[in-house]
DNA sequence: TTATTACATCAAAATAAATTGATATAATAA
DNA sequence: TTATTATATCAATTTATTTTGATGTAATAA
């Protein structure tokens, strides 16, 4: 479910990749919006991001992946559609309480 | 203390521009290193961190202006020498207390 | 005053990320 | 089978970020 490594604290060589490319992921007004999106609605497919954005679908699948490739979301495939939802262990994980609903579960 | 202007939940149109600066200023391993250098040691000056992290001193102020930006640390001047600590209030606001001790404070 | 230390800032070059429009694929419907 | 829908991916371009080396400045020391 969770393809990446899980860091260490105690590693002094520690290298914060996993948590650059998360918070990387997160460096995006447009990939916040998805993300409060997928909050508020629990569950989305591209199309119903096209629609509520106003975006190219290239330019939803591009973002939808770096959230992806992070692991701050998951997907699901049904047929034609493919579902994305949060994350809630790793968005739990990195985010603060207080960001919950924001762009992250409860 | 906190030049950023506070975001509102309830605001439907939020644009997340506040998130956006900060997660930015995450989303860099160095600067992350530099983050676990000042929560280990409580505040640093410039000439700390080339030694520790041997980079050169234009790159660590590039850095840490990033960081300072996006009031993730704060800045103090004594004669010399300028010394950064974290921003507590703004860390801890946003990122999770499971990243407690390694860039953030307690 | 001159020299030195600690640092910020600048402009140019290098690198990385985002955008766009096109094409490919897989599932379903006709 | 053919058409359609939903979506991923690709290559080219545009835009943003990072790096580098140089220069400027302010504080202190000699």
């Amino acid at each position: 479910m969770n393809s990446l490594p899980s860091p260490s604290k105690s590693d002094a060589a520690f290298p914060f990749t996993v948590y650059e490319q998360q918070f990387k992921a997160l460096a995006d007004s447009q990939r916040l919006e998805i993300l409060h999106h997928i909050t508020a609605a629990g569950s989305v497919c591209v199309c119903d991001l096209t629609e509520r954005m106003n975006l190219p679908q290239s330019k939803l699948s591009y973002h939808l992946k770096i959230l992806l490739d992070a692991s701050l979301i998951d997907r699901e495939k049904h047929g034609t559609w493919n579902y994305y939802m949060l994350n809630d262990q790793a968005l739990n994980h990195l985010l603060s309480e207080e960001l919950c609903c924001l762009f992250r579960g409860k």
